[in-house]
DNA sequence: GAGTTTGAAACT
DNA sequence: CAGTTTCAAACTC
């Protein structure tokens, strides 16, 4: 695991933020009235239908599942003269307000179906900076990485993670990290249909789901989040909007597509706003030091979680997704609500929901008194679902990383032990979140977190009437937000971070931090209490997902990289903090390696993160698989690079192609390679190698039906002379008698050795010969058996 | 286990 | 981008 040291936390954003995907965003109406830089922003949103997540029910006490927000009420956006945007749902407790005290943020339109941003920012103090793009699909909204065209297609094919809030999702979690913020969720109208408008950079975008939730800074400076579900987004400048007004209708299916613009806060020194979180249906009141907090409590309370209503976490689909988890910690002023959120990520994606206890939380859900408890020290988070080996969770820290690095045996990946030191108090409001599945087929995966000191009792999971999975949440701080410090500290390359990486807080960013977690990492640990996150079936188990990284890929097996434990590694010169170590380069901490002075631990945080960042900015893709998805056509796994191989004749383990079994590509550089399809040297060599398994697979099932039979031989015979039965003599297996059976085996192998045999003939030959000696070592006791019984006789 | 070979990574 | 050096794994003895 990595640990990003504030100092370079702090650097994060402006050296490795990828802002070229904005940069080649083109806004459909560059008029140039950004704030501090003209980033385009996608204005329309259009909402996909989808009648089974209709209803998005984040409130655990409502238990009946509310009819679906349907996009007939597409969101209004306000633009223009009018200061606000409201986003409201038809139903009137639906609505959402977010006024922003000052407007000065800046929003541009952009004809994608996607709404992208540079910058959301909350509060003064912490900026959603980095370039996103918000988009309604299945009910969610979900923050994708670059919206660029290159981004999108790089996404694809390499697994980049775009960050782009997408329409896969219909909420808009807003949350503020390690602040006294309330959290509050933006919930999209449900659309039935596709985006009318912006289909230009919308298509590839669609499909793409990202950042599930988001976090906005501890403190409500949301400048102004413009939503217009009825029609297409018309420009906005930010620096009108004032207040960002939803809204949102209820019935049950609409086609109208849902636009969202994001304005990015510019100037954040005004007055603060107070934003009301809405979650499930209920808009809670985050207060704001300037403005009274308002509570606005959504009647329609959305208990029970709806397909395609929930807030997909770990999209599946493309590699190199990312899901940001923020853990931060409220300050002890911090008047939480209880927030049960549930989940779902569309497209098999993983179903998430967490709740969280906020004492005085006007909307808490509280099955029952449960104070302050110290939780167990783990605190898994369950991810299912993943099915890319790129997909990313990171788990904001509320604190200075106090990260554990826990191995787990045959994976490949670390847990990651988050340890917040919260000492967060008041009622516990718990309540389970039934998230009703896309499909069935959930999954399960947990990351343990752990709260260093005062510790909330976390609910234990319970099972999902259906076939998703509950979402029980800590009552502690943990949120699975995306944090309100700047997205672009670890926006940028998020993707590439290598898995386990922890990014400390920067400094005056607040006290949240980040835990790179790779999807595949978070295994199946059950452990209680944890936050599930459930994927729909659309997506294979992870058991599924193991086993078929161990299927055979072309003939040949899956890596035994995937299967087994790494080889620890002997770096002595690099200090396990470059790639020549290959526990660093898959992101994993030296674990008992053979190594030297290394500082691929926890102990050398900084100087890890910055030999990450130096390799990234070497390589962005550093820290990605080698082998990947290989053209149409080609074989389905090739070498990302090819190798440059040049005497091995890439039939040795020197060449990466062959070390991966895999054979070489049209994009390799090796000369003389003999490593492809017709390769009769390949052939060869495979042939061996398959043959020397067999005789390895048959030598040992030799040896352990001999050694059964020499126990059963040993069990029966032992009865005999105490008994009189009809087993033989054990006795007869002297010391004598297995010396001379030794010499016999041992002649037997020498001569195999003098005729020049084969190892496996000579093998063949000594087991043989010790078949003999058993045999005569049965009959001289089946001898002395009969003799024996003709004396008692 | 020591020494050699090899090719990726790092460096210039 | 190409050439060189460094490095650690693979390989040989």
């Amino acid at each position: 695991m990595d640990v990003v040291s504030p100092e370079l936390n702090s650097l994060l954003p402006d050296e490795i933020m990828d802002t070229e995907a904005m940069e080649k965003v083109v806004p459909s109406q560059p008029d140039g009235t950004m704030g501090v830089k003209p980033e385009p922003l996608d204005l329309t949103v259009p909402m996909e239908t989808d009648s089974s997540s209709e209803t998005l029910n984040i409130c655990s006490d409502v238990a009946a599942p509310q009819p679906a927000l349907s996009t007939d009420s597409p969101l209004t956006i306000n633009p223009g003269a009018s200061s606000s945007v409201s986003m409201a749902s038809s139903m009137p407790s639906s609505i959402i307000t977010l006024k922003p005290v000052q407007a000065t943020s800046v929003a541009t339109t952009r004809t994608t179906d996607s709404v992208t941003g540079t910058s959301v920012s909350t509060s003064g103090l912490q900026k959603l900076t980095g370039p996103f793009t918000i988009s309604a699909a299945n009910h969610q909204i979900i923050l994708n990485k670059v919206a660029s065209s290159q981004a999108t297609e790089a996404g694809r094919g390499a697994g980049t993670t775009p960050q782009i809030i997408k329409q896969d999702g219909q909420k808009l979690l807003l949350t503020a990290i390690g602040k006294s913020v309330q959290p509050f969720v933006l919930q999209l109208p449900h659309t039935g249909s596709k985006p009318v408008v912006s289909q230009a950079a919308g298509d590839a975008k669609t499909q793409t789901p990202q950042f599930k939730v988001v976090t906005i800074g501890g403190r409500t400076e949301l400048k102004s989040i413009v939503g217009n579900a009825g029609n297409q987004m018309s420009t906005l400048q930010a620096q009108h909007l004032k207040t960002v007004q939803i809204t949102k209708k209820t019935p049950v299916s609409s086609a109208a597509p849902i636009k969202f613009i994001v304005t990015k806060a510019v100037n954040s020194k005004g007055p603060q706003t107070s934003v009301a979180p809405v979650i499930a249906g209920r808009v809670l009141t985050q207060t704001s030091p300037l403005m009274t907090p308002r509570t606005i409590t959504l009647t329609e309370s959305h208990n029970t979680s709806i397909p395609g209503k929930k807030i997909a976490i770990s999209p599946l689909k493309t590699p190199s997704k990312v899901t940001v988890v923020s853990v931060a910690s409220p300050t002890g002023n911090t008047s939480q609500k209880s927030v049960a959120l549930p989940v779902n990520v569309a497209l098999g994606q993983q179903i998430l929901t967490v709740q969280q206890a906020t004492p005085g939380s006007p909307v808490k859900v509280v099955t029952g008194p449960s104070p302050a408890q110290n939780i167990k020290p783990v605190q898994p988070v369950a991810v299912g679902g993943v099915s890319s080996s790129q997909f990313k969770t990171i788990i904001p820290l509320a604190t200075q990383p106090n990260v554990q690095q826990i191995q787990v045996p045959g994976s490949r990946f670390h847990y990651v032990r988050l340890v917040t030191a919260t000492t967060a108090s008041g009622p516990s409001t718990s309540s389970v979140q039934t998230a009703k599945p896309m499909s069935t087929g959930a999954v399960r995966m947990s990351v343990p977190i752990v709260q260093a000191k005062t510790v909330k009792q976390m609910m234990a999971p319970k099972p999902l009437p259906s076939a998703a999975h509950v979402v029980t949440s800590p009552q502690t701080q943990q949120r699975l937000i995306m944090p309100a410090t700047p997205l672009t500290q670890i926006q940028p390359n998020f993707a590439n971070l290598p898995p386990g990486t922890v990014l400390a807080p920067a400094p005056g960013g607040g006290n949240m931090g980040y835990a790179v977690v790779p999807a595949q990492y978070v295994t199946q640990l059950q452990q209680n209490p944890f936050v599930t996150l459930a994927s729909s079936s659309a997506f294979p188990p992870l058991t599924g997902v193991q086993t078929q990284a161990r299927l055979p890929l072309n003939g040949f097996p899956a890596p035994e990289s995937t299967s087994r434990p790494r080889k620890p590694c002997n770096c002595t010169k690099s200090q396990c903090l470059k790639l020549y170590c290959d526990c660093f380069a898959n992101g994993e901490f030296c674990s008992n390696c053979n190594c030297n002075n290394c500082f691929n631990n926890l102990e050398h945080e900084t100087e890890r993160l910055k030999a990450i960042k130096t390799c990234l900015d070497r390589n962005p893709e550093a820290f990605k698989p080698k082998i990947g998805k290989g053209k149409e056509g080609e074989s389905d796994r090739r070498h990302s690079k090819g190798c440059n191989c040049k005497r091995s004749g890439c039939l040795k383990n020197y060449c990466e192609c062959y070390e991966a079994k895999i054979m070489c590509s049209s994009i390799c550089k090796c000369i003389g390679c003999k490593n492809f399809e017709e390769s009769p040297e390949r052939k060869t060599l495979m042939h061996l190698a398959d043959a020397a398994e067999v005789r390895v697979q048959q030598q040992t099932a030799a040896k352990t039906k001999l050694s059964s039979q020499i126990s059963d031989l040993l069990t029966r015979t032992a009865p005999v002379m105490s008994s009189g039965g009809g087993r033989l003599p054990y006795t007869f297996v002297t010391k004598e008698v297995l010396e001379a059976t030794c010499e016999c085996l041992m002649e037997k192998a020498k001569r195999a050795e003098q005729t020049r045999q084969s190892q496996a003939e000579a093998e063949r030959m000594v087991l043989e010969e010790f078949g003999h000696c058993l045999m005569r070592i049965i009959s001289s006791a089946a001898k002395a058996k009969t003799d024996c019984d003709s004396v008692n006789c």
